[in-house]
DNA sequence: GATTAGCACTCGACCGCCCGGAGTGCCAGT
DNA sequence: ACTGGCACTCCGGGCGGTCGAGTGCTAATC
């Protein structure tokens, strides 16, 4: 579709320093501008036939006639895709993501809050870490606490480190006994199960149950579905941090679209759309624009990384920003940040 | 140091429809207006002489000559403290806070948060729950999981059915039945007690430890420690919902003003600080405009309510609006919010 | 003495206008 | 192929004028 067949060397140069231009000061940039800042040996009459090329090629356009040229969204896909220059980490931003989010003190929940902060503090951006579905989770220890009038406790830990509670209404009140039993047959039976395949089991488990076991055995297997089919378990979560910051922006500053995106991050289900089909990308991605298909993010490009388990693809972590950012700075922060959670949370299995 | 030493009947209703009016529609209020609104039977010319008395009182304003009045922060007062009539809570909203705060199967930190929600949904704007301070929690069970390389899990379950868990080294690997020992320990002396008096207890027992008892009793006392004084336990917390719903007030639309109000919700220092002056006042509070002594919440007021347990306050909570608030709708729901947040976790002891 | 009508005055919001600056496109000259 | 020159366009800011809303004051009225 499109008629990238060839462009001089010169119009690569020039589209260059535009938009590292642009991306500094925020203003549309004028021939002047340019030929006094790209090194090169011509005037600006010269540079305005390229742009006038590059123009035509759909890479640049002015705002209005006779300002200077803005990249649009294919301006900015050429430049990530082939001419931005990646700047190596800073070291004590590498030595801060290091330090916070491989610290053996954390669990893994607070791990990947962590990884969304220092994402959100060390870009001035939003960011958004996804967190694994909870159905990949393996079953590590379950316990049952009685409450009172028939409420029982449940408390289930899984790989990660990570414990999630829930209370369970039960049709009458269970004794300690009853619980450590039903805690036992569990763990014996499920521990060191994923929880999706222990989900699956529970399904037999309640079939053959009907049939050949006592109602005690039946009443253990409802409980114990109750607790693995519960709200949280099983879906996916997000966490946020820093969406206060996208206010800094002067271009987003039209209140009602900060409202929209506000609302993006709020709702949840387009950013998790979106951030799935990062999942089997094999490094730093970037969204330009309307690329991402949400028109919340129209201003907007979105930068996300996988992050790897030595067992395949575990999450999706990003960031989000005006589309006038500095590309060089944050695809580092955002692929070392994707790298350094994966192996933290290995190191914890 | 104020002069309100008495006021015409007529100069106070003036001033209840005025600020009932400016509440209404946002704008300057003119003597036009008033003489049509106030249902007395005055001229125009009359009312501009009341109107004058009130401006010389300070209890309004106007922003401009020739704009009409608008309340200022005294005048807001004078309104709140003995003109507003306090709307009944409608239906549908007693309704909703009571089935979704006192649900059955909410755990203690699961009910505040929903509490926050709904108070944000259902006032329009932002609103805050401050957490009770972890110390007050009682112990219910503590329980060891053995993770890799002298690592612990310890899962602290308190009333409130509330789970906490904490990873902790140790300087050596302890078995899983050296882990039983110590939970079995802990348990049997300190279940039933608060946290704070456990943290106290702890150190005695150390003291005594350090001539009686054997080496792996230390390690048992300190490791107990290091649960209870953890990062979160006896730290109070803050649950903000909805900060971005005063995106839509455009009185605060200046992009830094609104900045700012979005950093003290982050911050949470100033917010704790001002909620802890709420907690021995009786019922609900309102702070306006300057009045809560914090420079960010300038234009805005804060209205609040201690909740309480049977054995006292337990914590606050409150909205965070313009000013220029609904006061006869949002303080019924506070204060209703308030009633059934506290009833809800008595029930849960 | 309180209330009112009348009137001059003030000020913000809005509109149309003009002007300077920045930048473009084109063309003719090197 | 590049450049200087030039006419043209458009944005933004400053200026002046008008309009409407609202005030404060004063003199007349109840």
């Amino acid at each position: 579709m499109s008629s990238e067949i060839s462009l001089t060397e010169r119009a690569q140069h020039l589209l260059k320093v535009l938009v590292e231009h642009h991306i500094r000061d925020g203003r549309p940039v004028g021939s002047t501008t340019l030929s006094r800042d790209s090194g090169l040996k011509v005037s600006a009459a010269t540079i305005r036939n390229t742009m006038s090329d590059l123009e035509s090629m759909g890479l640049i356009q002015s705002p209005h006639t006779s300002a200077g040229r803005i990249p649009t969204q294919r301006g900015y896909r050429l430049f990530v895709d082939s001419m931005v220059k990646i700047q190596p980490l800073e070291r004590v931003q590498l030595n801060q993501l290091e330090s916070e989010i491989s610290d053996r003190e954390k669990s893994a929940g607070e791990v990947l809050s962590t990884a969304s902060s220092l994402l959100s503090q060390l870009t001035q951006m939003a960011s958004v870490v996804m967190v694994p579905k909870r159905g990949q989770m393996v079953l590590r220890q379950l316990e049952f606490l009685s409450l009172s009038e028939g409420r029982v406790l449940a408390i289930l830990v899984t790989n990660g480190n990570e414990v999630q509670n829930r209370i369970l209404q039960t049709d009458r009140t269970l004794s300690e006994s009853e619980l450590r039993q039903a805690a036992n047959w569990f763990n014996r039976t499920f521990v060191g199960e994923e929880l999706s395949v222990v989900r699956a089991r529970l399904v037999e488990e309640l079939e053959r149950a009907r049939g050949e076991m006592d109602g005690a055995m039946q009443g253990i297997v409802r409980m114990a579905q109750q607790v693995v089919t519960s709200g949280k378990v099983g879906e996916d979560d997000v966490v946020v941090s820093g969406r206060s910051r996208l206010m800094e922006y002067g271009e987003l500053c039209e209140m009602d679209r900060l409202r929209q995106l506000f609302d993006a991050f709020g709702e949840k289900r387009d950013m998790i759309h979106l951030l799935d089909q990062c999942m089997e990308a094999d490094g730093v991605q970037v969204f330009i624009g309307e690329e991402s298909g949400y028109s919340s993010f129209d201003d907007c490009s979105v930068v996300t990384a996988p992050y790897r388990h030595e067992d395949g693809v575990v999450g999706v972590l990003g960031v989000v920003g005006p589309t006038r950012m500095a590309y060089d700075k944050v695809i580092p922060v955002v692929d070392m940040t994707a790298k350094i959670l994966g192996s933290a949370l290995n190191s914890m299995r």
